[in-house]
DNA sequence: TTGAAAGCGCTAACAG
DNA sequence: CTGTTAGCGCTTTCAA
């Protein structure tokens, strides 16, 4: 059985509060040095550890924060997880970790476990607008944070990035390089999906160049969704077909890449492509791909510290992270980037 | 303020003791139903959940299990640990997770914090002999399974799988296909980089190949230990060059194809690859990559199941899971493939 | 069938 | 400086 305050307070001769004072209170004033010693070599010896249950019964404390998002099988949220942890470290706070799977009742009754389960705050990234109310209803009881997009119905605060800053800045990019007729694959029922799209458009836009919904192909962020959307592209008559693609997700960029080399088309010479997210992959591809940086884990360390803050003070501020374009070779050959950057440099 | 037995008690006019009763046994034979149904009602009315540190306090039982890997930026992992919230999920158990990313410190010290939090049992991916008396220690107090590899020192149980098989398997593969220079890019210093050296070692020796040294190259499990290992192969003189290599991961495959490729050398035409653990890219690529695949999810769920038993029963069984080849094209030209397969198939 | 009472291990006034 | 007391919310004998 594991050693207790009341098995040092014996072998100590001394009092269970007494003993709790001195292990509570690393440099307490309250209690003769003599004690002192002889409560930590008896918590020594027996080699105690607090019960973290019974503290928590009575502080109403338990530092265990809960997460919830949909999964893990994502570099992009096992980053944000990774954030998290590295924090919640720091705080000396441990992680509670649920997936859903894209699973709507299941989101839903995660959170509600975790509320029972008596963690201190949670950190969330909402999908399903379904599990609003409930939400409205937990916000009440306990800490959240909002993560990577944000149900602004909710009073929770949110730490998320500029997707569509970071669609703009990649669309820009392509146009800057000179192209005139820029596709995009994107997802359009999807809350980071419509972002991107509507930073795409705004490029388009404040470029002059006209809107073409025909250059504007459904796809999700998978390898297999950029690899079908290229192949629909190609479908296009070699007069209306785009020199360029601005794709919703590294993983749909490089399925995108290998569909245009199948075909025979030079990336980034005769198709230039970009991505979002700069995964990791990003780099290895045959032909480095050009994406939008997002924080990954930034997003995950920033909503742990400002859970943490909300826990202790009651409020937090939102906060939207800044993202920034990573120029690599799927847009522009090397020589151009070389141009480039001597321009910059010089 | 969350509702509490009391609440319930005073609201149904009953004791605590009989909400109690009410709520944990769900067929009771011992409340009359007019007492139950009241009970039930002001359950429900007072939306009551129960307590979940002060039933463990009483119990000994949290219901919570911990997890302790090194990272989780590597789909291998995220996979596995995604298979141990499946299984514990249908248990009804949640998951306490720390990731020490390869710091020996960490990794014990998340070990005791596990301890500390009063968790169920532990499921651990061993990854430093220096944490081995700690884990003799711990393994005396609470359940513990290990995975992926295992410190036999210990009488814990594990779930690992059969990586020398593996490696015997996909050397073997490259062999057959009339390989007789074939290189392996491996780590020497790690559990696992010896299982599959020594699973490469065998299917030469089988297969009567002399082992030759410099064949056999350092590199680790990233994309870019790959592609600096392919980088010194091709320095051999080309007499002495391979014509095919087993690498110890398909990050690691990866890196020696893009590198191959660069260097223009066609893969599988001049150079046959094949990588072990099955990611997700291994499909992806632009040459899709030969593989020995691994349980990775499974892992997780065999692995949670069997410290379910071990929680309730005390004991349980170790297990070796099987590995499986997969063959793409990176290790053979789709028209040899395709006359396997009509040779198979007829 | 129900209730009274003790206690899980810890903290926190309040006295001494 | 130290001990006494009460109680966190729940389970669980043991009686009634």
């Amino acid at each position: 059985m594991a050693t207790t305050l009341r098995d040092i307070a014996k072998e100590a001769g001394v009092s269970i509060c007494t003993v709790s004072r001195v292990l509570n209170n690393p440099k307490a004033i309250q209690v003769r040095d003599e004690t002192r010693r002889r409560v930590l070599g008896a918590a020594q010896r027996l080699s105690y550890r607090p019960n973290i249950m019974a503290r928590g019964l009575v502080k109403k404390r338990t530092n265990l924060i809960g997460v919830v998002v949909p999964s893990l099988t994502n570099s992009f949220l096992s980053e944000t997880v990774q954030g998290i942890q590295d924090i919640a470290e720091e705080l000396s706070c441990s992680v509670l970790l649920y997936t859903h799977r894209y699973n709507p009742a299941k989101e839903a009754e995660y959170l509600q476990v975790l509320r029972d389960k008596g963690v201190d705050g949670i950190i969330w990234m909402p999908m399903f607008e379904s599990n609003i109310p409930l939400a409205l209803e937990l916000e009440k009881e306990i800490p959240i944070v909002q993560i990577h997009t944000a149900f602004k119905s909710l009073t929770s605060p949110y730490v998320t990035a500029e997707h569509e800053k970071g669609a703009y800045l990649a669309t820009e990019h392509l146009i800057k390089l000179g192209h005139h007729r820029v596709a995009h694959f994107g997802l359009s029922d999807d809350i980071h999906g419509k972002l991107r799209h509507l930073g795409y458009m705004r490029a388009l836009t404040e470029y002059q160049i006209p809107y073409d919904p025909q250059l504007v192909f459904e796809a999700g962020y998978d390898w297999h969704n950029g690899y079908a959307a290229a192949q629909e592209l190609l479908k296009l008559p070699a007069d209306l077909r785009p020199t360029a693609v601005f794709c919703c997700g590294d993983m749909t960029a490089w399925g995108a890449v290998e569909s245009f080399k199948k075909a025979g088309l030079a990336v980034p010479e005769e198709m230039a492509v970009v991505g979002f997210d700069d995964l990791a992959i990003a780099a290895w591809m045959e032909v480095p791909l050009t994406t939008i940086a997002l924080p990954k884990a930034d997003t995950g360390r920033v909503a742990m510290a400002k859970l943490d803050e909300k826990i202790r003070t009651g409020e937090t501020e939102s906060v939207c992270l800044d993202v920034r374009l990573v120029i690599r070779e799927s847009s522009q050959s090397s020589r151009v980037s070389n141009m480039l950057s001597q321009v910059q440099t010089g």
